[in-house]
Parts: structure tokens; sequence; C-alpha cells
DNA sequence: TTCTTAATGCGAATAAGTCGCAAAAGTCAA
DNA sequence: TTGACTTTTGCGACTTATTCGCATTAAGAA
């Protein structure tokens, strides 16, 4: 990776940002998490984190996880009975749809599904901190 | 409960109607779910079960909650990292909210946000067959 | 009834996720 | 820089929701 230390310095300024500590396995994690395309779980993170960095342990994983959802840098999914998936906060919102037939995971952009929530949750008296929103689908 | 015949009765011919085996069992959770107005957890489930049939083990309880989803009976709640909730299929749609200070998980009446995702799927090619929406909000 | 097949209870097994603890490392102020 | 203070880490043990294997029982069709 060409730009490993920039990447590196990006995400160690993320941390700081954020008020969290920075130390070589979260930099690390953010770092194959942001670099993944798809949604991956803690068995993918740790396997490929620790192709970079062999001083991580699951537990960290899991605990950066946790930690880096808290402070909404990350977006973790709970789909079916599967292990938790994670994507990076997303700038451009969207939700997600499964393809039941192929277990594909769709992303919906745009932010119409998420501005309609809003707009109810108002009306009910609340503002939204996060929406979960999960659409099992076939191809028609 | 004065009804317990006759409620008994609806469930038998609901597990016939979609093509289940009819066995006590499985007509006494039907009837504790379908009484329960809050969205019980399967332990929730068993002990309530296990007051008016005392033959139901919980091992029961997780197979028909998984055969009853599966024949659109049920609908699974996945909250954040509690165990599964289950509720009726509603016939009056709606989707979830929780409030993320008490933790309460309030129904959001109305089809407008299952309107908008089924047009949504359309604009890509998909029909929905199931959506799960948990949104989470704290009171304005 | 009788036969076939599916459902049940039980307890053991699985697996995602958490925890306690001692050691290591990050941060901050001087 | 260098301590002093606090947080994070790795490790392995632990927890707990859910599943499974198997022998037994019960449902449903003929």
């Amino acid at each position: 990776m060409v730009n490993a230390l920039n990447d590196d310095l990006d995400y160690k300024q993320i941390l700081r940002d954020a008020g969290l500590r920075v130390t070589p396995q979260r930099a690390s994690i953010l770092t194959v998490l942001s670099e993944a395309d798809d949604h991956p779980n803690v068995e993918d993170l740790y396997e490929k984190t620790r192709a970079l960095d062999d001083t991580v342990s699951v537990a960290t994983v899991y605990r950066t996880m946790s930690v880096l959802e808290n402070a909404g840098l990350v977006r973790k999914l709970m789909l079916d009975d599967a292990p938790a998936r994670y994507e990076m906060m997303p700038h451009t919102d969207h939700d997600h749809l499964v393809d039941v037939e192929s277990g594909e995971l769709i992303e919906i952009p745009g932010t119409e599904i998420a501005d309609l929530m809003g707009r109810v949750a108002a009306e009910l008296g609340y503002e939204i901190i996060s929406h979960h929103t999960v659409i099992r689908a076939r191809k028609t």
C-alpha cells in the first residue's frame, strides 16, 4: 500500500478528533475496516488486521469496534443470526437490502428512507440517534 | 381465561392453515405470544407457557418460534445485543423505535415507511419479503 | 388401527461476545 | 524528558443465547 503512512496518520487523527486514545491496534483495525468494500465481521477484521499487525487480539477487535461504534465512527449491522458486521459510518447515508436468494448485501443509496423516519419520529416527539434498516427481498 | 377453549381452537386452526402440525405445545406457545402486549423473548415465553402447560421445554420454544417465523406467523426482532424478541405477525404494519434513555420499545403505526421501502426496492428490481427497522431515538 | 414422519424433552455442545487481571503503553503536566 | 496516572491490551477463562443429537412420543394419512 503506497499510502500506508498517510492512511495511518489519517486514522490517528480521526481517533484523536473523537477523543479516543491512539493505539497502533486501533489504527490498524480502522485501516482494515475502511479499506474493506464489503461489511466485515469481527473474524474478518481480526484476520486481515493480523496480517499487517500481529499484535492485535480478537478481544481487542471486539473492544475497538464497540469503542468506535459509541464514538459514532462505525456502524454495526446485525443481520439475522450471523455475527455482527461493521462498516465505516457512511457520509452518504444508505440502508441495506439482503437478497434472500444469494445472501448478497446491497446498499440502498439515498436518504429518502432516513428522512421519512426522521419526520415520523419527530411526530412522536423523538429525534433519531441512529436507525437500523434491513430489507429482505427477492429479485422480481 | 374465559375464552381459553376458543382461543385454543383458533390457534389450532391457524397452525393447520399454515400447513404445520398441531401440537399442544405449539398451541400453548401461540396462545401466550398472542396474549402478550409486549414483545417477549424466549425466556418470557417459556416461563409463561410453562404456567399453563408444563410439558414444554425451552428447546421447543426455540424450535416453535423458528417454525412460526418461517411460516410468516411471527416476526422476530433483534435489538442490539439482547436475546431475540417476538411478536405475532401484525396485520397492521408497524415499525419499531427504541427510546435509548428508557430502553422502551415503541411501535410506530402506519405503513408509510414500509410503502416507501417497497417503492425503493422496486426501483432496484426487488420485491420485499420482509423488512426490519429499528430506530434508536431520544425524546426531544 | 397402523404406519410413517415430524415434534418433543433432555442434556450436551456450540459459538459470539465479554471479563478479570497483570503487563504494556498512551497522555498530560511539569 | 520524565514521571505519574489512566487506559488499553493479550490471554484465557467465562457467559449465555441458541442449536443439536438422540431416544421417545405423538400427529396425520390411509
